[in-house]
DNA sequence: GCCCATAATTGTCCTAGACAAATATTGACA
DNA sequence: TGTCAATATTTGTCTAGGACAATTATGGGC
């Protein structure tokens, strides 16, 4: 019954589904349109795809998330595509402290890069260290892994670092308490917590509570939470890979079901929350936005 | 293009699928073969779920993941799926213990929830903590939502607190040391890490050291992993809801990538990993036969 | 009782076409 | 030259119906 597996040989049309979050369909149609990828066909008429046609449908993703036309980047060569991969020389404006972090990632040095980790936030405190040490990194893993120089396995090894980290530190807080109540989540099919830890720190330490929902959770199942929680504020994270009409529909339709009184912001770096005004949506377009949307919600409140 | 969201009308088969874990061609051949889901469609002639179809595809989905066929549950009525729940009198036979803190649950009430998972936990210390309290709250969690008696997002509420604690716990360990090594993850399209958070805290309970990949990672990438990281062990948790012969193919792969000498191990309630002996894979039926796994290990390994 | 051959069930894949939303391009006008 | 509206292209996702192999159930013989 189908679900062929990543065997030496290949993978199923399934599996690269899975792995590169392309859908089945459009798999098919790319490989009409723009002459790529090129499956081979097993015994049986399927589709099977190497694991050089995923890596590299993989950068193309990527490329696509960041705003590329597929007309423009499926069908290039491997070589054309890490060109068009940008960030050139820019890298050598990275600190340094950053650079060897990245290092002990690429030599798998898991307890150096948990010690400098530690290190690097007790010296700079949780607020600078989330600004000037983890999204920094997150940004230069993000380059690096589609220049090739980092496997998935190791970008893995990063983030789970980073979140066992950030996760133990939130942990110290007691109980939540202190206001605005924020519920965070994100939609389904968003797995991406990295954004949303970072975001629970900001808010923790600005003297907001948090309720953290876990990944995932519908918008009808957050309406019910924020309404049971007597949330002031339902958070919500977004990945670039994140679908760009898709988070725009759900946010208006979550916003229709809340109460006006519920504040909606939207944070992350998918692009599709900053072009255009989502009406009762606060989009938060980076950490250091969120004292002050903090600020002026605590504004609005005692001015009512 | 697509992607109609949920909005007070109904659902797009695309979001349904992602909420349920039924693929787009599953929901519409049950449509023409069992005569449900039965979808309205739009202007586009597009097909629009409502939400209680939705609740109804969860609930079909939970037992035919426990063995139930889909023609004799697939356009059954609501009631007549709630009668084949099961789970009849034996919730009674709970401790009352349990019993309360799903009540601490049903009422919203995390703090109190929290307080008593961490009096639990030292009351018990973390062994029987997890194998008495844990493991035992997940089932009747899982069996209340079937009932109707949980919303999905306490589900949410209830998972996310556990983890945070056992988090927490597992952050406590200051770097991973002791043997064996064990690389922990799950594969992609298996989102549920309680377990492996679960197995995490088993085995460094009994000395094993663990690292983290978090979830989803291509069988590849384990292999590659596990070389960089000199693991001993590769461990692999599956919920009852990932397709069973994705996880035996898959398993079957890695292991062809795998040098003999690491050992794999295979945990969680799919029914897949037990029904038939895989080849060089150790089926870890509970968190009980965590520690014989490891001695075992042990043993093997001091004998050669 | 157990075991094997046959029959039914079931999930996933295939092709090919259609269309609306998003994005780019053109042209008119200030 | 710059801005805005109208048209053209691009793009992802949906539709339909058919096919088939893997899984599970059923019957018959021992």
């Amino acid at each position: 019954m189908g679900g062929l597996e990543l065997s030496e040989k290949g993978l199923s049309i399934s599996t690269v589904e899975r792995e590169t979050g392309l859908l089945k369909d459009t798999l098919r149609v790319w490989e009409k349109r723009y002459g790529f990828p090129t499956p081979g066909r097993d015994e049986n008429g399927e589709r099977v795809y190497g694991r050089d046609q995923v890596d590299k449908l993989l950068l193309i993703k990527r490329l696509i998330d960041r705003g590329a036309r597929p007309s423009k980047v499926v069908g290039l060569s491997m070589e054309e595509l890490l060109e068009r991969t940008g960030s050139r020389a820019d890298e050598a404006a990275n600190p340094p402290e950053l650079t060897e972090a990245l290092k002990l990632v690429k030599t798998h040095n898991v307890v150096g890069l948990r010690n400098r980790l530690d290190s690097s936030l007790l010296h700079q405190g949780l607020e600078r260290f989330l600004q000037d040490t983890v999204a920094p990194l997150n940004l230069m893993v993000g380059e690096a892994w589609m220049r090739g120089e980092f496997e998935v396995f190791e970008e893995h090894l990063y983030t789970e670092s980073v979140q066992a980290l950030l996760r133990s530190t939130v942990a110290s807080v007691s109980r939540p308490s202190g206001s605005p109540r924020v519920l965070l989540t994100t939609l389904p099919g968003e797995q991406h917590i990295l954004g949303m830890l970072m975001a629970e720190c900001m808010l923790w330490i600005h003297g907001a509570a948090c309720i953290a929902l876990g990944p995932q959770t519908p918008a009808g199942e957050i309406a019910r939470a924020a309404d049971a929680q007597r949330a002031d504020v339902v958070g919500l994270s977004f990945s670039p890979a994140y679908p760009a009409h898709t988070a725009v529909d759900t946010l208006v339709a979550l916003r229709a079901m809340l109460p006006p009184g519920i504040a909606m912001w939207a944070g992350g770096s998918n692009p599709a929350l900053f072009r255009r005004r989502i009406d009762g949506v606060l989009p938060v377009r980076e950490l250091a936005a969120i004292p002050d949307a903090v600020a002026s919600w605590r504004a609005n409140r005692s001015g009512t």
